[in-house]
DNA sequence: GTTCTTGCAAAATATTTGCAAGACG
DNA sequence: CGTCTTGCAAATATTTTGCAAGAAC
């Protein structure tokens, strides 16, 4: 699926932020930060730029945001896009590193009534492998 | 359990901060946010003593940090001295509350090898009860 | 008394808002 | 061309750091 016709489906314009993310988004297959967008995108926007598409593109549910941490975030394609079943996020404390982990399944949660339910996240916090076999390393 | 000892099995000095925090989340019985805790608390101490505290407090394991969103962080005592079991947070978009939901079973997530979890966050993010009724509220 | 903690000032970051100029359909 | 989006400047907010003074043990 195309970048510019994820938008339109969404009555959204094609503008060449939107198109950037997405773009770049799809051929990662990862969940990425502002920082690591704005990075690797040829073309330069201002961030303010990008809190208000991320914004926008996350109110579509075109993508996910994904708070691991006060100031670590990311976005993530949602799942009608990437085909991905629901997953839990690891992130590493050591290296800030996020990604994606299969999750036999994440359990139906009874909420009290009235209350409604639009995102379910599990988030994992701890050392990756590399980080793991670093034994100088301290975890916060 | 009572704040002074709870500090002292840790090692930690059991300063007017750490005791003013304890006692009132203990008192609470819910995820607080720094800002909650600093409106409720008789005695007043700089921002950056709450954050130095709260960051000591979370790496001896006695309290942990609760990101629900960027800006949306709360804190909360380890399940060793609230006696509770693990439990998800709900977020409510609409009025920023947080609480805690229980939760039939968190699923045991199996990780890469060499992973190592030291925490497991479930997240569920929606619109509480008072929130839903009414009706001309917008979430986000 | 020694060591750890606090307060203050200041910096670093992230995020949001208003408004005029520009791009999209 | 009308509407939505962008960039810029600036405001808000959170969180962190350095350092000297003060408290805990």
């Amino acid at each position: 699926m195309e970048s510019a016709e994820i938008l339109s489906e969404h009555q959204l314009k094609a503008t060449g932020c939107r198109i950037g993310i997405l773009d770049l988004m799809i051929e990662s297959g990862n969940a990425l930060s502002e920082n690591e967008i704005r990075e690797k995108l040829e073309s330069s926007f201002d961030r303010t730029t990008f809190y208000r598409s991320f914004k926008t593109l996350d109110e579509h549910g075109i993508i996910h945001k994904i708070v691991v941490d006060s100031q670590v975030v990311k976005y993530e394609l949602d799942k009608s896009i990437t085909n991905r079943k629901q997953h839990a996020h690891f992130y590493c404390k050591v290296c800030d590193a996020v990604q994606c982990i299969d999750v036999a399944e994440i359990p139906e949660v009874v909420v009290p009534k009235h209350y409604k339910i639009y995102e379910v996240e599990l988030v994992l916090k701890g050392k990756c492998d590399k980080c793991s076999e670093m034994k100088s390393t301290r975890v916060q």
